[in-house]
DNA sequence: TATAATCCCTCTAGTAGCTATAGGTTCAAG
DNA sequence: CTTGAACCTATAGCTACTAGAGGGATTATA
């Protein structure tokens, strides 16, 4: 039995959080200490390394318990799983992409050898109308 | 004069955003009509479309305070301007590093061919103590 | 066994940057 | 003058936590 504290150094992932968790349903009502405190079982250290492991790969909580369902059932088909990983890898690719194109343009923009605001490559290109897709 | 819904259209900046960025102390308290509805000038035209500007190249809202106080004193030197875009610019590259690590994990991770949950090579990735810094 | 240090409890509120809703008022066109 | 669109305020909700207050529990040492 692991109090909350000892999960937490186990896992990495922090107390307020794990309540946090159990809050949102992602983890089962541990059992209680005579005194009210919870105590988990190994099980609840798996379940709890499982979300840390998936929230380190930038699933969502949503995306987490439909992770955890399937991982119940073991004679499902793996489709659904298979189907939320390659949707997440989706959206990370769409992330990575944009940032690029941000990069780009910021350092576009960051080259700026001006000495005053006046003439400063910066402000003006946030300053310039001719980046509005709006006409104005 | 613009109306808030003008204002919007011309800068592509939402209404109720509008209202969150005054409340943020971004942008002017502006004039109102009679009938106590928000009117417009050109200058909250060009600080909306600087804002939006800066926005969409991902500057927080405390780093476009700056920009923004900054662009209003263009006889201060631009080191100021430069600074933050350069800090930014770092911030999208570590963004942009470690969601390529994460693209990579994922993409290991979802090459699954299995036909069940139980051998699913995203829930047993998941479920995989080795990835774990702490040890348990 | 007493006490102190450390841990744990609940509850509330705050973070960023909006978005949505409810219930009401004003404006502009016909 | 009426009607419908646009506007107003205030409040709550979103994600995924984090921080703090004010207290109780557990454990180690004296």
């Amino acid at each position: 039995m692991f109090s909350i504290g000892q999960l937490s150094e186990r896992t990495g992932v922090k107390i307020p959080t794990i309540r946090y968790y159990e809050q949102m349903g992602l983890i089962d009502v541990p059992e209680r200490s005579e005194g009210n405190q919870r105590r988990y079982t190994a099980d609840g250290l798996n379940r709890l390394s499982f979300i840390r492991h998936s929230r380190d790969l930038g699933f969502s909580i949503e995306d987490i318990k439909g992770l955890l369902e399937l991982s119940q059932h073991p004679e499902k088909p793996c489709h659904d799983a298979h189907g939320i990983a390659v949707q997440h890898l989706k959206n990370v690719q769409d992330r990575i992409a944009k940032l690029r194109r941000l990069e780009g343009e910021l350092k576009r923009v960051s080259k700026c050898d001006a000495d005053s605001v006046a003439e400063c490559a910066v402000i003006e290109a946030l300053a310039d109308h001719s980046l509005c897709e709006t006409n104005h």
